[in-house]
DNA sequence: CGCCCCCTTGAGCCGGGTCAATTTGGGTGG
DNA sequence: CCACCCAAATTGACCCGGCTCAAGGGGGCG
């Protein structure tokens, strides 16, 4: 687990802990109500129907992602959750619903369990709680409203933009994703075969080294060949203009 | 404009106001934060990132779809708003992004504006209303999650999902879709040539009319088509769930 | 040291895109 | 009431990116 630590710390830029990174300051409120922790195992299910309504899970280290899986056995994942990241999501509220959303480990994580009324009373407590929640669903929508609109683009830009997103969300420095080519095929829509062969292009262009983990050698083209803007996951500039103050 | 309130009255099932129908009782203490009131004609945009920093948009009547022009000209629909909806998202908080995120009324719309600072002051006395903004991105989102999957299935399931989503959303008892092709075609991804053929296919079926509006003749079948669920818009068990009450 | 994922590569097919006309119906001014 | 206009709807021809099917490789872990 030191090793798992070491990987995904600093998952955000200008974190502050080596766990909890992603907007560690705005959080720490929710972190305070945090009672239980739970390891789990790669590709455990973390959330899902049978537990979301008496808790709220918070991702403490690792990284998991929020996914469907369908009954023809394909899986779609909507996000990839960083330490930090709130694994709550009304979409996983309908058990009797064919298609079953789940957040899954991907790799050993470490979560938190925060009771459904230690929040409540936490929001009554400190009601700009609750607009920190509204943000992090906005971000969430967010970044759904950006995959939606890489649905569409040519394979190889898609892939590089996911590895881009992903990149930013790890941390400055950071330079492996931590995923292999299934799970971005799930993520990015396309099939493991057409994915591979984006990696062998990316590769010969010189973005990816040759090894088998997703290494990036040149960010600055992987952006260009994405039309990368991380904007769209930064939430500073809401923090400011909303002066939102935890206390 | 009275055949336009006709027209868009009922906008969710059980809903109490001719207006205001979309979750109108939870909605109510942001309906009275509602200062000024503004026409809006269609094509015309309500929502950007001029704006948004200062005020808070709610559509009151009318139809609205949230969407980004590309530089290439293109267009991308990411939901169509009904009475009742908040218009705002922190995606549309960079004005210098290449890709510029609105709100553009679909038809003759009536939005109310309520100021920054009045709904910070509401959420300090109503604690709860945090939770409601909360609840409703997370319904957003999970639209956004719904039209990622659709994103992958062929054309005509596709394009049901999209008329079943909208035939719920605006209420039980409707039977035309108020959008014409170029709109179903921007949200669903498809091109504007491929999309009318499917709903050539989809007249042959008989599940819509011969006219040239979109006129569902057959709402059974075309959720078969569409394999439709439509829980993931149903935010009442979440309600329930958290006991949210308003004053 | 062997097994099981995962990665890799080739061949052939097809859904949906693009380009390019043409039609249609509602709205408008004379 | 009619001729005209224009956005939206329609249809045909052709092309191609990505999918499917199928068959190897390779390396990390038990």
């Amino acid at each position: 687990m030191q090793q798992q630590y070491a990987a995904t710390a600093g998952a955000w830029p200008a974190s502050r802990s080596p766990r909890i990174a992603h907007n560690e300051i705005d959080r720490n409120p929710l972190l305070d109500l945090v009672k239980i922790r739970e390891r789990v195992s790669r590709g455990e299910t973390i959330v899902d129907s049978t537990r979301t309504d008496k808790q709220i899970t918070v991702l403490l280290d690792g990284l998991a992602c929020m996914s469907t899986l369908h009954k023809d056995g394909s899986r779609q994942i909507y996000t990839f959750h960083h330490p930090g990241d709130l694994l709550v999501s009304q979409g996983m509220r309908y058990p009797n619903s064919i298609d079953h959303i789940q957040v899954q480990a991907l790799s050993k994580s470490l979560v938190g369990l925060i009771e459904r009324n230690d929040l409540e009373q936490a929001i009554q407590r400190r009601p700009a709680l609750g607009q920190v929640l509204w943000r992090a669903a906005m971000v969430e929508a967010s970044i759904l409203r950006q995959r939606l609109i890489t649905a569409r683009w040519p394979a190889l830009p898609r892939v590089a933009h996911l590895l881009c997103e992903q990149l930013t969300r790890l941390g400055v420095g950071s330079v492996v994703v931590p995923l292999n080519q299934i799970e971005v095929s799930d993520a990015v829509g396309l099939s493991v075969v057409h994915t591979n062969r984006v990696f062998k292009d990316l590769r010969q262009l010189g973005v990816l080294s040759q090894s088998r983990r997703i290494e990036v050698l040149d960010e600055k083209r992987l952006r260009e060949l994405a039309s990368f803007d991380g904007r769209y996951l930064d939430v500073s500039d809401i923090l400011s203009r909303w002066e939102l103050r935890i206390e």
